[in-house]
DNA sequence: TTCATCTTAAACAACC
DNA sequence: TGGTTGTTTAAGATGA
């Protein structure tokens, strides 16, 4: 067959630059292990942590932005009271210190008051002193909690010590003996937990020494049973607490937070303004009639209620009056509160939990440290706590002892896969990247764990070479470059670089989608898109069992995104994934790709540190099958920068050409 | 079973 | 001469 001209037809060219050539070849290029090319390092400086957050889960400062909410809501209903003169027996002692608000402000109702004036009206050490108030009060209020729940669980010992005399019953108050301390423990063991998050639920956090409140006599603990408890305490013990006319201001308040408790306190961050449920608690009440949080079976589901309503009517009524804004009311909104986070705290750790067991399943013993989980198994909160950042970096190598790399969790794959075992001899590791993992968001996110851990990369090579070459500023690349760009990225490459290297060199002569460029420093190894895109698929609808492997890996709503990431990647990886950039290529990524520019080939616009403006090249197009015209292909080729074989991914790149 | 794809290995040539 | 780069072929594995 006619294959490609040797690259000697451009030898002149590259004997004329051969001084150039020189310069390319910098003694330590060939190592790789720990070297860093003196080329853009695309990829050794970005952290994959950064776009963890962005997979549609609750990210910490979401949650901080619902926890502000809440926190001016408390302050609404407080300035409220404040401007009627309510008094609140039992909490008004600790308001201290008093917050200065204008009272004309104060006797808007809650639907006047928006956040944003909320936040224009109360300076920020008002907003502190509010929170802080309100945490005093939830406080004093859990501590006459804890010391009944004391006196009951002391009583209920007692008692049970008593009835235990009886040989036959000896067993079973063990084990009841037993279950309290459990509890007590327990209990301890979460409000310490408690203790931290009413810090971290304050956005500034008590200021030391004031505002410290210990709760010595406490049991230290609550639980949700315990604060089911609570409420029918309160429920009973408060009778006769003032009931107000704010019905409209108690709906509120208790359907944003009866919100939360059928479901995490999620907040909508594509509210404009920043408005959250809490300001959209009204669109609750816009649900069907027969559907509401706290009506089910006929009953009110308000937290130790259960009073009977016939009908949605009737418990509207029974709600507006008997779940009226009140300090019962308001207490049990924030008891419920205090619900929902010690189920947050619980699946948190959980999620931890899952995440060490997972991480200990698939990682040596021997691993000196850990690393990020690779693709989003587990929840973001989780994957932040995990992330690189919280880990030492630096690592020197790896040890390279194993005969059966491990395999990190996939989504196109079982979780556990056989892959992972270590006496699974040769295995599969290709992972249908063309489906559905967006390498470059795969390698963002793992990076540290591709970097430091001796785990086969699950993509093929010439996903790999691709992701190598669109890394950088100019997306071309030498063979040594890409030699680098693999034992940088991945550990795995640090050894059998003969296997590898050879197996680089056979996919780059292969693949059409690998187009040889000389130019005047040598040759460079540009990527057709346009052919890579003929190999893949053009939907997901290739591999049922990838598909189902995918939605049941990914979960979490990650299915979507991963697709349009996916799509995203498949033209423009790195216009999708600003996390890939580092601090060389990001900024000259971002205006280079100027595709009307110039005409010039390659990278024109001088960025490159590798390249002159003005050099020759010639293209090596490998040999097309009778299909189609390659010259687009070749075309899109000499001008690396230019291929846009999508037009969902132009406007975008035209996008941010405009505003770079 | 067939086919496509990928991996690995190897041989070979050209070049430095 | 040895190493690198690039091409080509072949065999085997894997999954659809």
């Amino acid at each position: 067959m006619s294959r490609t001209p040797p690259s000697g037809v451009v030898k002149n060219v590259m004997m004329v630059e051969s001084a150039s050539e020189s310069i390319r070849s910098t003694p330590t290029s060939q190592n790789g292990v720990g070297s860093v090319p003196n080329q853009s390092d695309a990829g050794g400086t970005r952290e994959g942590s950064a776009s963890g957050e962005t997979n549609g889960e609750l990210s910490t400062a979401e949650l901080l932005h619902f926890q502000q909410q809440q926190a001016l809501q408390m302050a609404r209903q407080l300035l409220l009271q404040q401007a009627t003169g309510l008094s609140t027996p039992s909490s008004t002692e600790n308001k201290q210190p008093s917050v200065q608000v204008p009272v004309s402000v104060a006797m808007m109702s809650p639907q006047m008051i928006t956040q944003q004036q909320m936040q224009q009206i109360l300076s920020p050490a008002q907003l502190q002193a509010v929170m802080q108030q309100q945490q005093a009060l939830m406080l004093q209020q859990l501590q006459e909690y804890y010391k009944k729940q004391q006196e009951q669980l002391h009583l209920q010992l007692l008692s049970q010590q008593q009835a235990g005399k009886q040989q036959a019953k000896e067993a079973a108050l063990g084990n009841k003996q037993l279950a309290f301390q459990q509890q007590l423990l327990q209990m301890q063991q979460i409000q310490q937990q408690h203790l931290l998050n009413l810090q971290r639920q304050s956005l500034v956090g008590l200021q030391p020494g004031q505002g410290q409140v210990t709760m010595p006599g406490l049991p230290q603990a609550v639980s949700p049973s315990d604060l089911q408890q609570l409420l029918k305490e309160m429920s009973n013990n408060q009778e006769d607490s003032s009931k107000q006319d704010n019905a409209e201001l108690s709906s509120t308040i208790s359907t944003s937070f009866s919100s939360s408790k059928m479901s995490p306190p999620t907040v909508h961050p594509s509210l404009p303004n920043g408005q959250s449920a809490l300001q959209n608690s009204s669109s609750h009440y816009e649900m069907p009639p027969s559907s509401h949080p706290l009506y089910g079976h006929g009953e009110c589901r308000w937290p130790g209620c259960e009073a009977l309503c016939e009908d949605m009517g009737q418990f509207i009524k029974h709600l507006n009056t008997e779940h009226a804004l009140d300090d019962r009311s308001t207490a049990q909104c924030r008891v419920q509160m205090q619900v929902v986070q010690q189920l947050e705290i619980q699946l948190s750790k959980e999620s931890e939990r899952l995440q060490a067991m997972m991480t200990h399943l698939h990682m040596r013993p021997s691993e000196p440290k850990h690393f990020s989980q690779p693709l989003n198994l587990v929840s973001s909160a989780t994957h932040t706590k995990m992330s690189p950042d919280n880990y030492p970096d630096g690592l020197p190598q790896p040890p390279t002892s194993a005969t059966a790399p491990i395999t990190p969790m996939r989504a196109g794959t079982s979780v556990i896969s056989s892959s992972s075992l270590p006496s699974m001899g040769p295995v599969r590791r290709r992972i249908v990247d063309k489906f559905c993992t967006p390498i470059s968001s795969e390698l963002a996110q793992n990076h540290e764990f591709y970097k430091n851990a001796e785990v086969r990369p699950p993509f093929t090579y010439a996903s790999l070479i691709r992701q190598a070459i669109l890394d950088t500023p100019d997306r071309q690349l030498t063979l040594n470059e890409i030699y680098n760009w693999f034992t940088r990225m991945f550990a795995y490459f640090r050894r059998n670089t003969a296997t590898w290297k050879n197996a680089v060199r056979h996919n780059l002569s292969l693949h059409k989608c690998f187009v040889r460029v000389e130019n005047v420093k040598g040759a460079v190894w540009t990527v057709d898109e346009l052919e890579y895109q003929k190999r893949r698929p053009p939907k997901m609808t290739g591999s049922p069992t990838l598909v189902k492997n995918m939605i049941s890996g990914l979960g979490y709503g990650a299915l979507n995104a991963s697709y349009q990431a996916a799509l995203a990647e498949s033209s423009f990886p790195l216009l999708n994934s600003p996390p890939l950039h580092n601090s060389s290529g990001s900024g000259i990524h971002g205006g280079h790709d100027d595709v009307t520019s110039t005409g010039e080939p390659g990278n024109s616009n001088g960025s490159s540190p590798r390249l002159s403006p003005q050099y020759s090249q010639s293209v090596h197009v490998k040999e097309e099958p009778a299909e189609e015209d390659v010259r687009p292909a070749s075309l899109s080729v000499t001008n690396p920068n230019t291929v846009l074989p999508e037009d969902h991914d132009l406007e975008p790149e035209t996008a941010m050409e405009d505003l770079s």
